[in-house]
RNA sequence: GGGCGGUUAGCUCAGCUGGGAGAGCACCUCCCUUACAAGGAGGGGGUCGCAGGUUCGAGCCCUGCACCGCCCACCA
């Protein structure tokens, strides 16, 4: 065993044994107790980043502990098709390559995408072979995959008969360059710099104008009112007049209504029913025509403006008002613009034709389960808002006109009737017309991911794999995903399987840069992952990222990953220690002395903190246990106490040391798998691997407080440099630890400065126990405690000639 | 505008139902001692964001404010 613990090519190799091995393993057996953690699928074209890095830690970390105690765990892994994202990056691979989607057609672009998976997707599985994640990469499935595709149909085809489903003519989030609809939380906003330009409508009858401010005059040949507060006086007589929309010159009302904010440009709003959402809601309340200025690539569609962009229609309208003296000014104007997620196009509202899944029906029983705590997310302050954002969850729109996903189960008839059927149906429903074209539509990406759970599983098929691992356990993810994904995947597990599919939801914290804000390539300030693992290997980094999750949002610490760097060498040294001092001695439980009883006690201790706080999904604290652990109790303490009873061949000491390591590293093993197994390796008569270990039995081992006493002992000795009565066990441990011959000799101030310290902490618990309210009012143990205390220092005063 | 989280040592963060301000890193001093210098022992360093309040006692509870961050939202 070399003297340094270098993770490279250790950790390699580990990963390629268990998997051989078939550790990673999961499969059906009644007669065990099944553990699942439902883990969140990667877009098929991803790569690890430090958000997956955080949750497979977290994930397996769970796992590794659950295996370890004998369950029978699912740790799953697979892929999201994730449609426009894999549409978008085939795309860019076609037009590198001198051709388009539209020139391909759509199954050939299809099969492109195929190929395109087949060769570059996937590759983001072998990250997390790379985190030592013991997921059962033999179960891998894609959300595209023959089985779970027909599952997606079904889904459809169910919802729909639940009379869920419907299509409506509304305004929608439209990507102008992928030509689909989004759904709200497939954007991204983000603050612009432009232009609000204040425009004059003339009054139709008589003289005068109405003023409005828009950052868009291209949409202004797609006008059909004016509207202004109800309330605002300065437009109350205005109120049912005509206005002169510019260049168009059609006459439109002014009408009054509550939506418009008085306090902003100049209070009036010019209504555009077609491009923009609440001029579409205004619109509809008020009954006004709905004419559109765009098309669906984004250029203009207005007379007099066909084929010109926006920016160039822009520019000619405000020329021909400022011509007419209607431009009133123009200024500069920053505010918050919508985004395709995917390609960064500008988002253009638009209203077409969708499939909408209703939410009012569907919510209700995901809600009943998270009222009744029969899923928890953890922590509390996230169960709160999974609760109000299902609650205020607006109907989702399912449809999006890309061709990479599921394609819609919906025939029409040349009638237009609409026949829903998971297989093509022979003839219309309705009419019964033969000649029926499908759907061109394809399903949004989260409406397959909603069946995670158990798609993954074979449903519809009662499978071995169904009955045994569900409903699961655990799901743990980020909290941007909440709606996209938790909530559909409990309404769906209850829907369809009648059951929901976890108990827990583990939200872990969203990892920002380290100068506290949000990854991101604009401001260049992202950790690569791939650099953290290849610098400190996977150990160092889950430990990392475990010990500083403790809140909502956590800066990624190279500090914390060297913590975790550290404690892996620490540990191998501790071993190294043990294993070449031990020669081979099989381990027991002997306690034959003081300090071994004392390990095997703060081992218990330790187990039992450990356990708990997993369970309540705490992973810093966890970590923080076992890093103390390790370096205070079992290195600092027991190893310097024990070290020369090692080395002297004492059999007692050389079993106990072997037993205490081996549990040791089983505590550690979860969090940290790759060097705990390394040094299992080396320990002798091995015969099974540590991942396949059973987790250790807290034992009942005394507290063994007479160490307790030696650690302070050793305090006041070395800041006082008075060496303390101690006898037998204690005085030899004492000795063997502080070393007092090499502890710097007491100056007197060493004294004097203690015995200063002393006479303080002596005057404070004097002037509490004087003080009666204390005395009377606080709880008779904090009272206790303060005189044990008083006295305490008393006696160490004395001790040292006070 | 709404929701959530944060503000404690130079840095990253702990601090349980209120009861002597902590850890890791960094820094200083002393130790290359037969596991480990990615080590050991010791040390310096904090008006716990601000202002009030409750209490015998507040980092912790209450009220208000400020700043940072994340998410959400139809002020054109």
């Amino acid at each position: 065993m070399p003297p340094r613990y270098d993770p490279h090519g250790v950790e390699h190799r580990w990963q390629e044994t268990w998997e051989a091995e078939g550790l990673y393993d999961a499969d059906p057996d009644p007669s065990r107790t099944p553990y699942v953690d439902c883990h969140p699928p990667p877009n098929v074209t991803g790569r690890l980043h430090t958000g997956h890095a955080l949750n497979l830690a977290v994930g397996d970390t769970l796992i590794r502990r659950k295996r370890m105690e004998g369950f029978n765990v699912l740790f799953q892994p697979g892929f999201d098709h994730a449609g426009i994202a894999t549409q978008n990056v085939v795309e860019k691979a076609l037009v590198a390559a001198g051709t388009t989607r539209q020139a391909l057609g759509r199954e050939a672009f299809v099969d492109r995408v195929w190929e395109w998976l087949h060769e570059y997707g996937g590759k983001i599985l072998d990250d997390f072979r790379r985190m030592g994640a013991s997921l059962d990469y033999r179960r891998s499935r894609m959300t595209m995959d023959e089985g779970y595709s027909r599952a997606v149909l079904q889904f459809f085809v169910h919802l729909h008969g639940r009379g869920w489903i419907y299509r409506a003519n509304r305004i929608i989030n439209w990507c102008p360059h992928h030509e689909t609809s989004l759904s709200d939380l497939e954007l991204e906003h983000e603050d612009v710099d432009d232009t609000l330009s204040t425009i004059r409508y003339p009054l139709a009858d008589g003289d005068g104008h109405i003023a409005i401010a828009t950052v868009r005059p291209a949409t202004i040949p797609a006008d059909v009112a004016v509207a202004v507060h109800p309330d605002d006086d300065r437009y109350a007589d205005l109120i049912g007049r005509e206005v002169i929309v510019p260049w168009t010159e059609n006459r439109v009302p002014v009408i009054a209504d509550e939506r418009v904010e008085r306090d902003f440009g100049t209070g009036a709003l010019k209504i555009t029913p077609a491009h923009d959402p609440t001029d579409f809601e205004i619109g509809r309340d008020h009954g006004l025509p709905e004419p559109s200025a765009i098309g669906p690539d984004g250029l203009m569609t207005a007379a007099g403006l066909e084929g010109l962009t926006q920016k160039e229609a822009e520019e000619k309208i405000l020329a021909w008002c400022k011509e007419r003296d209607l431009l009133e000014k123009r200024e500069h104007y920053r505010h918050s613009v919508a985004f395709c997620a995917r390609c960064h196009s500008r988002i253009e509202p638009r209203i077409s034709l969708q499939w909408w899944c209703s939410m009012d029906g569907i919510k209700q029983r995901p809600l009943e389960a998270l009222r009744n705590r029969e899923i928890v997310y953890h922590p509390e302050s996230q169960h709160r808002f999974a609760i109000d954002s299902l609650e205020n969850a607006p109907d989702w729109c399912i449809s999006r006109q890309i061709w990479w996903g599921h394609q819609i189960p919906a025939w029409y008839c040349p009638d237009g009737h609409v026949t829903v059927r998971l297989d093509e149906p022979g003839a219309c429903a309705e009419c019964g017309a033969t000649e029926l074209t499908r759907e061109t539509d394809v399903l949004d990406t989260w409406f397959s991911s909603a069946l995670w759970p158990f798609a993954t599983l074979g449903w519809p098929e009662r499978t071995p794999e169904l009955e045994q691992f569900y409903p699961g356990n655990v799901n743990t993810t980020a909290r941007d995903i909440i709606r996209l994904w938790e909530n559909r995947m409990i309404f769906s597990g209850l829907e369809l399987m009648g059951e929901k599919p976890f108990a827990d939801v583990v939200i872990h914290p969203t990892v920002l840069a380290p100068d506290g804000r949000r990854m991101s390539k604009s401001l260049g300030n992202g950790i690569d992952a791939f650099e953290v693992l290849d610098r400190y290997g996977a150990d160092a980094t889950r430990y990392g990222l475990l010990k500083n999750s403790l809140t909502q949002d956590v800066r990624f610490s190279y500090a914390a990953i060297e913590e975790g760097s550290k404690l892996s060498n620490k540990l191998w040294n501790a071993a190294r220690l043990v294993i070449t001092a031990s020669e081979g001695a099989a381990p027991a439980n002997r306690a034959s002395s003081l300090e071994e009883r004392w390990i095997l006690a703060r081992l218990s201790q330790t187990q039992r903190a450990v356990e708990t706080y997993l369970d309540e999904f705490d992973f810093a604290h966890t970590m923080d246990e076992l890093y103390h652990l390790t370096f205070d109790d079992f290195c600092d303490w027991f190893l310097e106490a024990v070290k020369g009873r090692l080395y002297d061949g004492d059999a007692d000491a050389r079993a106990t040391a072997t037993y205490a390591l081996e549990w040791l590293l089983k505590l550690l093993h979860p969090a940290m798998p790759h060097v705990t197994e390394e040094i299992w390796s080396h320990l002798p008569d091995r015969e099974t691997r540590l991942m396949a270990a059973p987790w250790p039995a807290a034992g009942d081992e005394s507290e063994a407080d007479a160490l307790q006493r030696v650690q302070e002992a050793a305090q006041v000795f070395r800041r006082s440099g008075v060496v303390p009565r101690l006898d037998g066990d204690e005085k030899r441990i004492f000795d063997a630890v502080v070393k007092p011959e090499r502890a710097p000799q007491k100056e007197n101030g060493n004294v004097e400065a203690e015995r200063e310290r002393l006479r303080k902490e002596i005057a404070r618990g004097e002037k509490m126990l004087s003080n009666e309210k204390f005395v009377s009012n606080a709880p008779a143990d904090v009272v206790a405690g303060e005189r044990e205390k008083l006295e305490r220092y008393r006696r160490e005063l004395d001790a040292i000639g006070g």
